[in-house]
DNA sequence: TTTTGGCACTCTCGTCTCTTGAGTGCCAAC
DNA sequence: GTTGGCACTCAAGAGACGAGAGTGCCAAAA
């Protein structure tokens, strides 16, 4: 649908609109990047592009700003072509395995790293999937009638709540519910024990079915596909980008930022299939992303999804981002680090 | 030092500065404030109220502008007074003990109260005192050499953290050593039983003495007064403040907010006494709060600090703002909710 | 001695106009 | 199909100007 001259005019008005966040002009693209055709020339094709939907005139005498149609074409390209790691980010990787880190501690680092390398906002996830597998449930007893229930997935993952029982509970009774919880559930997929287990405890402990049937609640709750955990990192970076002086877009994205169940909806919309998922500003308008791109990095594991992820502008460097992203992901997976162990 | 008017002028203009955010005239408080005084009078006094440092002229024909001495005579003149406390705030507390929530959920709501009420930042925080006592620790063993470290304070708080061992540690030299310290450290402050403790234990444990090392020096770093734990809510707020339409202080209060480091120096040194502790913009030049305020309402019970702040523009709402933090403190004491029960 | 009205002066801010420069669209020629 | 040329458009910046808000100071009143 695009021809060859097209398609080299759309690349080049991605890349210089990156560089420069101006408006390009025929002329400009005609001296610095397509030398050989003339500025005439381009302006024809311009006009029909923009007929297409991949470019937009902020007013008539301007030049033309790539819509998210030109940046999806720009980033296919990127994903198409080979792109060389990090060797910086790579050796920082390191030093997880070095300091034998736990898991919350990998995806803490990971994001953390991200974001310096990237100067723009990055998250780490893990969600449990519907097959987990639990090592096993522990409570910790607090006082009478609260304790702490821990849940261990098989990697080394731990998810836990603190519960408040409805009636006394002595450490006894808590120690008994969780063997029997083990006994039952211990490395079999949650999905297929949980009902059998549910009747099973309430049938055998009549006194606390009460306290069974919240634990086994919470239990389900905690090991939800929904149930994400997130890491944010480097929020002010996107205070430095010149294209946000004006603070109302910023809100929309802040909120969404501090607000962990929106963030949630949109890291499960935009992993669900694993691998390097991106999405362009208002390309989704459901996103709610607006100016703002996002880039997820996703893995189902044996239990547990991991996502990594960057938010930058629309206008970032996907090429500085991408790289990044892949070379944290691949030195995660090498250390076996991705859900644990 | 302050005569009579000239305390009335001081209070005029950072109450109208506060409702306006504009530079204050004579005239219009000779109107609205003072009516008594004619504006020529006021000017007089504007001219040694500049002198002495209450106020500012941001050039040479505008009105004047309170700086943060003026604010600090403001703030201490409410706090003298009688404050009301939001009926609406202390009813959504009961919910916490309608709950049983807690006390991460605890601090976690009342941030989250407390943002929404007076839309500002609001932090909840905690750490543990020198002589905070321990109920007890535990261990979850999590693979052949990891374990999830769990420190038990008096109250409902909980500490955690996650140990990688040099060696092998089956359950039961877990439970061994778990047990050991209960023996020795349940109930007592921990800052006379740590030393001895220590030499106890790598004394009788020799062959896992490394590894006793180890959680004595995590368990001593998850009691120290200095590890607070901060639950922030509502930095979306400061950015729809009509003062912050430049981004480039919006940048510093975030990254303070975003660095725990940062954010639990600062707190570390307003929170020293107990009871309203009030910052007000660059009064204290250490504070790196520019052109913020922090208030800090700060407890210290049996064994631990507790802590509840909110970060708001230097020209904020003190009343509301006061009267809010402490409807919400007066509503956890109440409960029986600081420090956990 | 303190307070007040009056007046000249200052500075910001919004509006208007003008100019400049970048960029387009279209047309005729190649 | 491609190109150079030319008229046209628009945004952004500079300068001019008036309105408005506010001050400082002085001399008269209290």
């Amino acid at each position: 649908m695009l021809t060859e001259r097209q398609y080299e005019v759309v690349m080049a008005i991605v890349f210089e609109y990156i560089h420069t966040g101006e408006p390009v002009g025929s002329r400009s693209l005609s001296k610095k990047y397509l030398t050989r055709i003339s500025a005439a020339t381009i302006r024809n094709e311009m006009a029909d592009l923009e007929e297409m939907g991949f470019i937009t005139q902020p007013h008539t005498s301007a030049g033309r700003v790539p819509t998210s149609k030109a940046f999806r074409i720009y980033v296919d390209s990127i994903l198409e072509g080979k792109r060389q790691k990090s060797p910086e980010l790579a050796d920082r990787l390191l030093d997880l395995k070095r300091q034998r880190a736990d898991f919350e501690q990998v995806l803490v680092y990971s994001s953390q790293l991200l974001s310096r390398a990237t100067q723009t906002v990055a998250l780490a996830a893990s969600a449990p999937l519907a097959q987990v597998r639990l090592e096993r449930v522990e409570f910790v007893s607090i006082d009478s009638n609260h304790a702490l229930l821990l849940v261990v997935l098989q990697g080394r993952l731990i998810h836990q709540k603190m519960l408040a029982f409805p009636c006394e509970m002595p450490r006894e009774t808590l120690d008994e519910i969780a063997r029997r919880i083990n006994a039952i559930a211990s490395g079999k997929p949650w999905d297929e024990v949980r009902d059998g287990l549910r009747m099973f405890l309430l049938n055998e402990l009549t006194e606390v079915s009460e306290s069974c049937r919240l634990a086994m609640t919470e239990i389900d709750r905690l090991l939800s596909a929904e149930n994400f955990r997130f890491f944010t990192t480097g929020i002010h970076h996107i205070l430095n980008l010149p294209d946000f002086q004006d603070i109302g877009r910023l809100q929309a994205i802040l909120s969404l930022l501090e607000e962990e169940e929106a963030l949630s909806r949109m890291v499960r919309r935009y992993s669900a299939k694993d691998g390097l998922n991106i999405v362009i500003g208002n390309e989704d308008p459901e996103s709610g992303l607006g100016a703002f791109s996002a880039l997820f990095s996703s893995y189902s594991g044996k239990g547990t999804r991991t996502v990594l992820g960057l938010i930058g502008p629309v206008r970032m460097d996907y090429e500085k981002a991408i790289a990044a992203l892949e070379t944290v992901w691949d030195g995660l997976s090498e250390n076996g680090n991705l859900e644990g162990r």
